[in-house]
DNA sequence: GAACCACACGATAAGATTTT
DNA sequence: AAAATCTTATCGTGTGGTTC
């Protein structure tokens, strides 16, 4: 294959060839691109150099003193450094909170893939005082190696990240764009807390969403005015980078940076339920129910009996009240207290609900197997099958009734 | 010893949800 | 529209106990 060399030389020749197109590409765009129009105006901020080129930065504080609904900002100085230690992935350190990082992008859409470039990733920090975001903006495509590389640095000393669904987009996203301008991605090493799924477990039967926004009005209490919907946010980047015009890119920062702060602020709430195993940080029935799942689910049995417990004496919505006394009865047998199952059991049995006839037949069993009283194990059969008769009850009903007769016992008939 | 019952545990699959 | 979880339900399978 005497070829082989030329073919490598020429597919060489070709790649560079490609990458001095690009870059000229790039550096047409620089030129051609509209000069931007207020952006400092719209979001004071300002050009930022360095070795892979220039992109804009704006950076924001939050005074200690501001609140955030009804969250003060101050506490987030005050945090444990070990909060965050045990739900990262990737065994995180305990580290204070000044050396967490949270991270929001804005993208020009939400398909996944290549296409898609993060124009504006915010990062934010607590610091002694109050918290800071830094928002790194690309004004143009020809932008983006700048503000990712900036962005790296600006990550450098982060302990924790935390973000919301970031695994499955910020973050995946990101990696292709660093890798899409010959760069490593800087996430490897640091330790990440992705917050949706802990929110989720502490507020899905609660909420009906569960979204960054519904968290910030449902439980931080803030309400956002002229909020620009995430939907529109790509087709605003565009008309930017066509028109040059920025004044939509105002709100979209702004977005951006709330984001950013309820991210913080329900950290800070989603690990402390989580530390004290939801106890002192709870109000809703609704949430008691969904962490005693959790609780349960974690082989945690006391502790979900006690929210199981704390839910049903509060005001607990029906459709989740009669799942919670089964679910709740059925921890009660395991924790060797079938007293109080039992008790749970003649319940529900005694009322319309979804698991009234499931409740009669645990009674059945009961009453055959531990107080061996055939009559009562008899009799719920019957109640059982009178709500729906099935194959499984009508053999309990011939076992029943054959042992009743073996026994000596007065023969039922129903 | 055979048949049955109740229960615990683990694997597995399906479905739902979030991000711009 | 793409990807990554998490929940929940649903199966087997093994165990221990009881009844005939």
């Amino acid at each position: 294959m005497p070829d082989l060399e030329a073919q490598i030389a020429y597919l060489r020749e070709r790649m560079s060839a490609a990458a001095r197109r690009a870059d000229a590409e790039m550096q047409e765009r620089r030129m051609r691109r509209p000069p931007p129009q207020g952006l400092s105006l719209a979001v004071p901020g300002r050009e930022v150099g360095t070795p892979a080129g220039v992109h804009y930065e704006s950076v924001s504080v939050m005074e200690g003193s501001r609140r955030h609904g009804n969250f003060e900002i101050s506490r987030l100085a005050a945090l444990p450094p070990d909060l965050l230690a045990g739900i990262t992935e990737g065994e995180a350190p305990a580290a204070p909170p000044e050396t967490w990082v949270f991270l929001d992008t804005e993208t020009t859409g939400l398909a996944g893939g290549s296409g898609t470039c993060a124009f504006l990733i915010g990062l934010g920090r607590v610091t002694a005082d109050g918290f800071e975001i830094r928002q790194f903006f690309m004004r143009d495509f020809c932008e983006e190696a700048s503000q990712l590389h900036a962005v790296r640095e600006a990550l450098a000393e982060a302990q924790v990240l935390v973000t919301y669904n970031g695994k499955s987009f910020d973050i995946p996203l990101l990696e292709t764009r660093y890798r899409m301008s010959r760069a490593r991605p800087p996430f490897g090493s640091i330790p990440h807390l992705d917050l949706l799924f802990g929110a989720r477990r502490i507020w899905r039967l609660r909420l009906d969403s569960c979204r960054l926004t519904e968290l910030e009005t449902q439980i931080l209490g803030h309400e956002r005015d002229d909020d620009i919907p995430g939907e529109l946010i790509p087709k605003a980047y565009f008309d930017f980078v066509r028109t040059g015009r920025a004044g939509k890119m105002g709100p979209v920062f702004l977005h951006n940076a709330l984001d950013i702060v309820s991210l913080a602020c329900l950290t800070a709430v989603v690990a402390s339920v989580f530390r004290d195993g939801g106890r002192a940080e709870l109000r809703h029935a609704a949430e008691f129910v969904a962490m005693g799942r959790w609780l349960r689910q974690a082989g945690r049995l006391g502790e979900a009996r006690e929210l199981f417990r704390e839910a049903v004496r509060r005001n607990l919505r029906e459709d989740l009240l009669f799942r919670t006394l089964w679910d709740l009865a059925a921890i009660e047998r395991k924790l060797h207290a079938p007293d109080a199952a039992v008790s749970i059991y003649a319940d529900l049995a005694s009322c319309p609900n979804a698991h009234r006839r499931d409740a009669m037949i645990e009674l059945a069993k009961h009453y055959e197997h531990r107080e061996r009283n055939l009559p009562m194990a008899l009799a719920f059969t019957e109640e059982a099958r009178a709500l729906a008769d099935d194959a499984d009850l009508r053999r309990r009903r011939e076992r029943l009734l054959a042992r009743a007769g073996q026994n000596g016992a007065p023969r039922l008939e129903f």
